[in-house]
DNA sequence: TTGTAGGCGTTATCAC
DNA sequence: GTGATAACGCCTACAA
């Protein structure tokens, strides 16, 4: 089934075929001679092959979208959004899971820009310097790479704000355990908005993102006595959460916890978790949007800041004391 | 880049650095002609063209995984799986999200199939019966494709077992609006359950994959007076949650509740979630396995079960009557 | 042991 | 308007 038949069918050239299927004989090609050639495609179910015009062209439109984790439901939707942005493009989306593993990370990448993407979307990956190709990075700071992320600041301040209006004074930190610099502008944040109030945090703990591991990280901040936690993201919070319950705890009586992300799970837990909102789908779409003007060749600005806002729900209160 | 510049460095033909790099110059290039090789396309940097590659071979070394909702958390660990084992295989993996969009859904397996794909793993997609390529469905009834599955009916009955052996007699059923074949076989386990004991279920609801919808569907549970609920999946658990805190019923003291797959969130709700527990990952590797054997022309067999486990944890316990 | 040559299905540049 | 024809980069008989 290829454009050869096609051509065989209607009785017309091959070149044709592929005038005519590509838009490209826009007023060169007769209108008889057109319809012909789309109807034989048509009931042959001809598709033009990938592989070839890929060669032909250089040019794959498909982009690879690398996360550290597919395991975690942000990513998902990230994945969704980039994926609507970039099939309304005529783009398709590869997903590769680097698995947390740096090194197959960066084979990853690599590998995809060696051919079957022309382009890639990097997901709180701090790029190689000399990233070969067309790429954008995702929630990382500002580098060399255009980048599209959250305001993790404006999060983190409004977070902060909240538990310090409720009265908090013992604050304390589950901080992610993988360096990723979202992270570290967290903890920056945190420790500013407290000094400003003349507070410390009074603990920190670096957590693995994943809810037992984390619950682990968790129980020391809880002995060193805070009344209220920032979690860097709604899957430690949850570990939080585990913890707690194993201290009994009471949450939001004698904790207060606040998150990051707004994962779906959070509305479920009991008390529902307040949290810093994103919209993972929105991120998607706009990072897929500055790889396709990068690609383009076109004027992409250094970064790309989306807003989010705090959604207060039942896991904060005012401290016990 | 290309094989010829290869050539050209190690001062050899084109075909030689084919066949070296390719591992079938076994025996038939000399050492140092081959290191000669190797040298110089570690020099440049070399990566053979994927394009060119498969449209030679007529063979992509992808597969595509296509899923119904990337949101949902299972997904991500069967894919893991899936790349997993498709990445020892020399295999790529392509995610592709169907959006619970059932058009989309085919346009994706023919797309996939016309070329960026050597084989699909369809997730819960009661296949269209001329499935072009090679293909293997996940998660569905046996029909005309090859099945990997859980071993749902055996789940389901640990689930029911547990529940009558705690003495419930009105016991819901909070199933998925989806109409999936997996979903039916639960159903109708549970009714055969509940019949074997001279029971039947008191109602039931459909619902959709996410909190909100599902807490909706549920609400009703809780009137008709169940006093155990049965949940096609987490996600519908998760609602019921929803729908007994809305209700203030208690779990378990006032109502049971059982999901099925044992997501990671799971664990955290409070109390944590009876559930059946699935291996994702493992659901997704032997899926790959079952797609290589296909693609390789072996024999294949028709159906397999994975078995799944029921976990048992507190959201169950005694009918308060 | 190595090189030559043909072709995979497209696109695109020319003649006609 | 339409049709030859030449690449794109790679693999693989087959020839030397």
């Amino acid at each position: 089934m290829t454009s050869v038949d096609v051509a065989r069918r209607a009785g017309v050239s091959q070149s044709t075929v592929s005038l005519v299927l590509s838009g490209k004989g826009r007023g060169r090609i007769s209108a008889p001679t057109e319809a012909a050639v789309r109807r034989a495609a048509e009931e042959l179910g001809y598709r033009p092959n990938v592989a070839a015009r890929a060669l032909r062209t250089g040019v794959a439109r498909t982009v690879g979208l690398v996360v550290p984790d597919v395991t975690n439901p942000f990513f998902g939707r990230v994945l969704r959004g980039a994926q609507r942005a970039a099939r309304s493009a005529g783009y398709a989306v590869a997903l590769v899971d680097a698995g947390r593993d740096r090194d197959w990370e960066i084979a990853s990448i690599e590998a995809l820009l060696a051919g079957p993407a022309d382009g890639v979307l990097l997901f709180g990956i701090d790029a190689p310097a000399d990233t070969p190709g067309h790429a954008v990075a995702i929630e990382v700071a500002p580098g060399a790479l255009p980048v599209v992320r959250l305001d993790v600041e404006a999060g983190t301040d409004a977070a902060v704000g909240h538990l310090l209006e409720l009265g908090h004074r013992r604050i304390g930190h589950l901080a992610s355990a993988v360096g990723r610099s979202t992270f570290r502008a967290r903890a920056q944040r945190l420790e500013a908005g407290l000094h400003a109030a003349g507070l410390e945090p009074v603990a920190t703990a670096g957590a693995p993102m994943e809810f037992d591991g984390a619950a682990a990280a968790a129980a020391p901040l809880l002995k060193a006595g805070c009344t209220a936690v920032f979690c860097d993201d709604d899957m430690l919070a949850g570990g939080m959460y585990l913890a707690a319950r194993e201290a009994s705890v009471a949450i939001p009586d004698e904790l207060s916890v606040v998150g990051f992300d707004d994962l779906d799970f959070a509305r479920v837990l009991n008390p529902p978790l307040t949290t810093v909102a994103a919209d993972p789908e929105a991120l998607g779409a706009a990072a897929f949007a500055a790889l396709a003007a990068v690609m383009a060749g076109s004027p992409v600005e250094a970064e790309q800041v989306l807003p989010v806002r705090l959604v207060v729900r039942g896991s904060t209160g005012r401290p016990a004391a």
